[in-house]
DNA sequence: AGCTAATCGAGACGGTACGTCGCGTCTTGAC
DNA sequence: GTCAAGACGCGACGTACCGTCTCGATTAGCT
């Protein structure tokens, strides 16, 4: 049981919010601790108490937007999975969800420890999406095989999100899906 | 036809490299205008003077590095170029320009102009390459199938390099080479 | 009933040992904050907490130093008032006194706001003191006669501190304090 | 003989002017070589080669305004003859006269080397005039008298050009002729 | 007419200091 | 023990002048 004061649970949220806000409204480098501090009216040392560094608050607070995903339906057809999930997700990261993601990878590329925990409690969870529904419809992809599957379907997209080269639409998605079903395919007839 | 005492063309090449030793012996956050000044000896207003900002220098500091790019070899035989090609690019991102790779990425996340500028300058000339290899087996791709494939040949591989979930070895770079000489050749056959 | 930490009331006292001692040391060119900082430890940003500029520190660095006067006897005698209290006034600023009142003068021909702080906040004191020896002997003074006779009594004074045309000795001073009595006399009994 | 290409004599002019120009319109701190070099299209190293620093040009600049001092006429009385003379002088530091020999003072507090020549080729010139009046009432004053009546007139007119405590008007170099007068006389009186 | 040499503009250069910003830590009194 | 406030050491930022140093282009007198 816990002496003194306790915490004000709104803090965190709020500390949160105005990350998010400072994000889209001023683009990534006006994130910073000092401006939250005063945007909030939370003190700087309330938010190192509850985050250990600027980073460690970031990932927290991009986390449940980063994270929102379509659920993967099941209409029997791989192709047409492939191609529901796809077109939902670049719906998704053509939002503000989108930004948070490359928010998030940009800490990520700085600090390789906190890379591998974006890996472990977000990535992997749209990865694991797409092995799902690869799985659906053939068990006997070997662990490679599957890795493989799921990168040649979310490297392009990531690529396009990362790198802004072109639109992240569903001409694009659908494309994709084609190609990573006829692969599915291939794959899964060579191995048998 | 100048005026003016001409600027000493050493202090670039010098200023550059003290960028990339200074990226590989403390990392990417130890890179800053101070620190080259003071290494090289060079007044941090030549720096200024030469590169309007830290990023700009940077992004001209790695260009060498960063650009270091196997030439496409042509074999007769698209999946066998895109295999050469795919495996020389992995061998070169596993080795230090990788990281630089990594780090330029980490700033364009960061900052859409540069972004831009790092795209343009740097990132286009691997898609040229990649679009050569495609054109020497058919010219007859639309704009949109042709950036579709280069986004499919090298989205997964900066997906691997980034994310950093799965090796980036041969076997990954050949099992792409192959879908996305499939894709292509698929994509030709229903064009026509 | 003030929030936040408090200042650390010691670092006022030493940041101005810090410049006069530069002062003395090499001289008033080498008084800046960046030297300050670095040899009491106290972060640039501190010291710019507290005073606005370099001249703000300066200004009040030098204050106790610049300030130092005597205290004006009172011997029943205009004329021996006043030789006690210029040559009192002469001896310090024989000494290093004279150097602080050199350089703030200097920074003040060069800053008009500068000189009007340093007249309201240092030498309207001296002259105070002065004003106050004449009120002593008699009080029927106008306020421009009273200005008159302090200038009459200071400005030879400052004219040989600041030109250094002839030494500031007693010779000097005694004389000086002789014509001024003899002035206050008979300015004194003209305006009956 | 001389040869190569001559100097533009022009350019000492052109540049004297415009560091008058930049005191008068921007104040004394705006006053640097690099200013002037630009706003005169002179080349730095031109300035540089004609005076060895920039104490140097202002002083040369600003010598012409300061020394401009009125005639001492003779009258054949010593208080009309001071009086005539410090009205004049008081006219003359009350115009931009004024300001250039505060520029210049500011400069010799800066440099004890620069004083003594300001103090040789400029403020002598005034001090002989003074002197100058004197002796034409009574030849018998010693050189420390001579020098203490000059510093007693002159004194307290700086003192009020430098500090700017009170105006620089008719009023006050009345009073103070007055005062200088009577000091002459008595100090002549005394001598016999 | 060609040669020689100092001058000119332009502007690069090594310095040094400026005043500001953001980091993450610390220290108050109030709750 | 938490909170708002805000001081603190630190390290880097980008800018401003300093006085020096090349450049190519003039512009004279001397051969």
């Amino acid at each position: 049981m816990s002496v003194g004061r306790p915490r004000n649970t709104a803090h965190s949220d709020t500390a949160k919010e105005a990350a998010l806000d400072l994000l889209t409204e001023q683009g990534y480098a006006a994130i910073n601790m000092e401006a939250i501090a005063q945007r909030t009216g939370i003190a700087k040392q309330t938010l190192y108490r509850r985050w250990k560094s600027k980073r460690d608050l970031i990932l927290d607070a991009f986390a449940d937007r980063a994270d929102r995903m379509p659920a993967a339906e099941d209409t029997g057809d791989l192709e047409t999975d492939l191609r529901l999930y796809l077109r939902q997700t670049a719906s998704l990261l053509n939002s503000d969800c989108g930004m948070t993601n490359r928010a998030l990878m940009a800490e990520g590329l700085q600090d390789s420890a906190f890379l591998k925990e974006l890996r472990e409690r977000h990535l992997i969870k749209r990865r694991h999406r797409l092995r799902d529904i690869l799985r659906r419809h053939h068990t006997g992809f070997s662990e490679d095989q599957e890795v493989f599957l799921v990168d040649l379907a979310l490297g392009p997209v990531w690529y396009r999100l990362l790198v802004q080269n072109a639109p992240l639409n569903e001409a694009f998605t659908d494309s994709l899906s084609h190609q990573v079903a006829r692969a599915a395919v291939e794959i899964k007839a060579q191995s048998t």
